[in-house]
DNA sequence: TTGTAAGCGTTATCAC
DNA sequence: GTGATAACGCTTACAA
């Protein structure tokens, strides 16, 4: 890799003039400016990064942490940050925390290491000190601390619909499967639907599960229908929970939505798939992730932003595993 | 953030004395050595990596360019090379690259920019001078190149096997969906297929596609039972085209897999949840992600690798878009 | 065993 | 308009 200096000497300028032009800043002549395009051209000159971001203390890097990228909502929502940033020249340096207060510290120390200008987490813990005690801009996605700029989708709003289009497609005994109780979204979720049925006329049971992993899921499915054989509605806590639910109603010989309507939460790409497809509560992830970036992008770039808590809306996506209802 | 010459200054000895200590190199004295712990413990120092990445010319950062992570195969993938390499302590930065020539060149460009010390790439095209003009070791992952090192599936007996699969089950008149012709696994796969069905006693039909993606598949997936509506057996380039065709067999009423067996290749985590469950030749996509972060540490650290070339077996998995047989 | 100082490739300050 | 040069935080000769 060329540096400066040799762009400096083919040009026979000094480098503070070929700075000049790469930075466009300063006085620099037509004639002179030209000379050093040349300069740069001819030997394929870029910047050295790492130069730069030294002496700025900032680079145009980005911390982007997520629970585990393998699970099918989290593409999503990784796409729509890299999208943004990418057209705004910034790149990302990207890790999977498994929901693990150590990996997650690992990455955010080396994160700062790398003098990242800010970090965007879907942590579980936004309130330890391993954020609060960031100096640089950060946005939580996917989860919310009152006192940091957040993008999230309104899970209680989405457990509510659920509760809803459930009871009003005649559902009478319902079962709730809550969710890990340590991921902000799946309580919103949780309380939202609860609040619903309470004050409706129907029977419901709830069903703890720890996780959202798809193997879990299988066992949860079967205890399910175990505990609650005569369940007619399932309020699953996110779409591959819902698959796995829904298989196993396959595979016990239960018709779909006839004997018992499933919903998930989420609308990954798979839920549309199914047969029969999934009735679920659609989260704009893309644009949630988009919209993450382009919060942290302002907050590092230091304009003004009104907006540090966006509360994105959810809504019910009609398919298959629910009945029609006028 | 404390630099070295705080923590130097704080412990009472010099920069040098301290770098020997984070990096356990040359004499140090034990005395001198606690004495310097206990300031980089008070002072919470972690080394600067821009500044040993500008000295050093060489992170521990290494380039990821996939297609699209939000394409289902491409998150275990990565999924591999992250786990991998955080052992290892590397960090990852991330791109999509779309299939685009540019954003390609654009992602490799700021990748060398940062220093990284290497790349792994899924393109479709290693052997332009994007990546053979890289000074820096690479590894193409799901791609081969002969003269880099590479780490693929063997693409072609997947295809001898979605093809054997499903002559050995009767079908007669199958239907093979081409795969993009600039994509390598694709032609493999393709290939193996044809091989395969041109030696036996069955009639088969080719119907061209260009892409993955879902939304196009679906458009195939009725262009292919308006062309060939009488086939009873169809080999989908990957478990996303799979997917949809089982979809459009679905809706026209035809019954899977009596009247047409499907296979897919990938075994995205999906497969296992359609209904009926997707037939498909499995890629180990979570170990070849492994296997080349693997590789490229080794090339990186300058370990002696006999096998740069890791072609990775595929197997059948039996599911229920096949007819069973003894 | 430890310290001094040069240098990695930039940017920015200050002279000229 | 342009050029020297210090500085960013670190590592590594080389000296002591």
């Amino acid at each position: 890799m060329a540096t400066i200096k040799e762009v400096a000497m083919t040009a026979g300028v000094s480098v503070a003039t070929v700075s000049r032009v790469l930075n466009q800043n300063g006085y620099v002549h037509e004639d002179t400016r030209r000379k050093v395009d040349e300069a740069i051209a001819k030997l394929n000159y870029t910047p050295n990064e790492v130069a730069r971001s030294l002496f700025k203390r900032k680079s145009k890097l980005i911390g982007l942490l997520l629970p585990d990228i393998t699970n099918p909502y989290f593409p999503q929502l990784a796409r729509g940050v890299e999208d943004e940033m990418q057209e705004n020249d910034y790149r990302l340096i990207f890790g999977n925390s498994d929901e693990r207060r150590q990996k997650e510290m690992d990455y955010i120390q080396t994160f700062v290491q790398n003098n990242v200008v800010g970090v965007i987490s879907s942590t579980n813990d936004p309130d330890t000190d391993i954020y609060t005690g960031l100096k640089i801009p950060m946005v939580f996605l996917d989860r919310t601390s009152s006192g940091q700029p957040s993008v999230y989708a309104d899970g209680r709003e989405g457990g509510k619909i659920a509760a809803r289009e459930l009871v009003k497609r005649g559902s009478k005994r319902i079962t709730v499967l809550q969710g890990p109780t340590h991921v902000q979204p799946a309580i919103d979720r949780y309380e939202g639907a609860i609040e619903i049925l309470e004050e409706q006329d129907v029977h419901y049971n709830v069903l703890e599960t720890t996780s959202f992993s798809l193997t879990d899921a299988e066992v949860w499915a079967k205890d399910l229908f175990g505990k609650y054989p005569d369940t007619d509605g399932i309020i699953a806590s996110n779409d591959i929970v819902a698959s796995a639910v829904l298989q196993e109603a396959h595979r016990l010989g239960k018709r779909v939505p006839e004997e018992v309507q499933i919903i998930g939460f989420d609308n990954i790409p798979l839920s549309k798939l199914l047969a029969p497809s999934l009735s679920t509560v659609h989260q704009p992830a893309y644009e949630m992730g988009r919209a993450a970036a382009q919060l942290l992008i302002q907050l590092i770039e230091g304009q003004y932003t009104e907006q540090q808590h966006m509360k994105f809306p959810v809504k019910f996506i009609e398919r298959e595993t629910t009945r029609k209802v006028d």
